[in-house]
DNA sequence: TTGTAAGCGTTATCAT
DNA sequence: ATGATAACGCTTACAA
């Protein structure tokens, strides 16, 4: 029962107690000064005391507090990441953008769900931003951020996806409005003109942008905006954009085609439109914003604006880093790409 | 500019600098003692001293350092959630599941992101876990995970919807071996016989298990198991699912059925076989695992195996406190359902 | 090269 | 009821 394999080392002694840097001094018969300068390279010590020390850090399997330590440097090396839907594989990919940069610099990643509205005294987020991180990237709804802003001084904040325009904190976003200008020209250009918006919550600033670039391009066309034709979605799930998207069809003149803030709403409302034996395109086009991974694969494949999601959190990562650095950081709008496939 | 509307207060001094509890401690001309009692109500104060000190900390703005905090109490009523994969909704809906419960409980959320191989320098991890959390929440795979229980004591864990067979840490998960066995049962009275298993690598748990379950029932149905049959995807990714079905429609007599370890995989199955003519479930019969938001609005709408995931989650992070509370903690498994809807 | 000691911002144990 | 003061586990001058 001893040993039952050729393991390197247990590294860590039969005690239930953690080792503190203290029990390593004595355990090498050093100071803990020194065990702090040979675990930080921090000055020189002697090969054979650093040899001491880095055994006694190996019996005891030690490994320093990272409490402690933050405390006294001053910073945590770690970066939170308010995400308000983990679900949505949109802000997924974003996380992983930012993780890719993050990672390389030796910064640690903490995510927090930023769903429901956050108050000051959010007991998840009071803890976590408190000195627990260093700085923060915040895809929440702007909404729900600006209270947050104002609470805590001196902690960088860098905002992403949501566009912010009263330029108080630095983002990194595409543009959206000129995204939707795209999106509904395109549908223009194939021949529509009663376009309906099946959009969402404006606290989003984004839905807001996008509703502002959908009403421009209509306009521009000389189009004359119907209010009938704009819907809000209670959410961007796909029943909702079913929900959303079944009353546009109960319509004396329903639309040709609707251009949908999201991949999942339009994916709803396709499913809402094919239900009532309505064929998509054919009858109705829809396009969906976001080219989420399943935009490609559903059927009909969506024609959709993709963000180059991956990118945009790796720069805001990037954005935030430099500020942490004590550099400056400009906010900085990134390429959307309109994605043609089969549904409109 | 000094009053551009009647805010409360802003709550935060124009200093650049986060007030300590001695700042306030001064400001109100008590000791820091005081202060630190009034903050935690932990001992009877002086009704005016009491507002003398709430005075200063809104003055201040003063919020008390989670680090220093949590350092001398020991905790950190932080919980830490190990997560493979952010871009799974899978995983996203388990973790819901958690935070509903923590949340009622006063513990905050750290998410992290355990999809690379986890090693015991992973920097990001490092910080994270070595006492910033006061326990796990793991649904990495359990390869991956093992290294990771060793190096760290005294440190409650709990798996999710990996099933742990060794009992070394208590685990909620659905029991998936069984559940395959009904997928694969299904399509058996059904009239299968040829059925193909589309699974993932074997380093998680659960798709071992329910390579073991389809295995079972087709010897319980005196059907040959054929190991032509089975396909291991690269990944569970919708292109996954694609790649390692396109192979199987190349097979001399290809099967009738697939049996995918995921809604991903069987939705990319799905795509592979129209694209080459095949009519599903007509000329061939998807069942999928998971039935994740998509799974119901995909064409055809999948028949899959559904897991009680929000409960999942929820009963590891009851699981966890409980076992923080010092109480015993015994491994759940909860309950899964087929669902029948329109690819099987 | 190494040790002593002064913090970091809290909470908790004494006295008073 | 309140105030010193000793921890908590670490880093970092400053001495030796």
């Amino acid at each position: 029962m001893s040993t039952k394999r050729n393991d390197p080392a247990p590294a860590v002694p039969a005690s239930g107690k953690l080792a503190s840097i203290s029990a390593v001094a004595q355990h090498a018969g050093v100071s803990i000064a020194t065990v702090s300068r040979v675990l930080n390279g921090t000055k020189a010590v002697n090969d054979d005391t650093r040899a001491r020390v880095e055994a006694a850090v190996a019996a005891l399997g030690y490994r320093a507090n990272a409490l402690a330590r933050s405390l006294m440097r001053g910073e945590t090396r770690l970066l939170l990441v308010l995400v308000p839907d983990f679900a949505n594989p949109y802000f997924a990919e974003i996380v992983k953008g930012v993780e890719s940069v993050t990672r390389k610099n030796g910064y640690g990643l903490v995510v927090a769900d930023a769903s429901e509205t956050l108050s000051r005294d959010s007991p998840s987020l009071d803890s976590l931003y408190n000195r627990l991180a260093d700085g923060v990237i915040s895809l929440a709804r702007f909404a729900d951020l600006k209270p947050l802003l104002m609470e805590i001084p001196d902690l960088p904040w860098v905002a992403c996806s949501e566009f912010v325009e009263d330029g108080e904190i630095p983002n990194v976003s595409i543009d959206h409005r000129q995204a939707a200008i795209d999106a509904v020209q395109y549908l223009i250009n194939r021949g529509h003109r009663r376009i309906a918006l099946l959009t969402a919550d404006e606290d989003y600033q984004w839905a807001r942008q996008r509703r502002e670039g959908y009403e421009f391009a209509l306009r521009r066309a000389n189009i004359p905006i119907d209010a009938q034709l704009v819907r809000i979605a209670r959410g961007t799930d796909y029943v909702y954009g079913m929900e959303a998207a079944g009353t546009l069809l109960a319509m004396e003149t329903a639309p040709t085609a609707v251009f949908a803030v999201s991949d999942t709403l339009a994916i709803g409302a396709i499913k809402a439109f094919r239900r009532v034996g309505r064929r998509v395109p054919e009858d109705i086009a829809v396009m969906g914003f976001d080219d989420i991974p399943v935009a490609r694969v559903f059927e009909p494949a969506l024609t959709t604006i993709a963000q180059p999601v991956r990118e945009l959190g790796a720069t805001a990562a990037e954005l935030l880093l430099k500020r942490l650095a004590g550099g400056p950081a400009e906010s900085c709008t990134l390429q959307h790409a309109l994605i043609v496939r089969a549904s409109a």
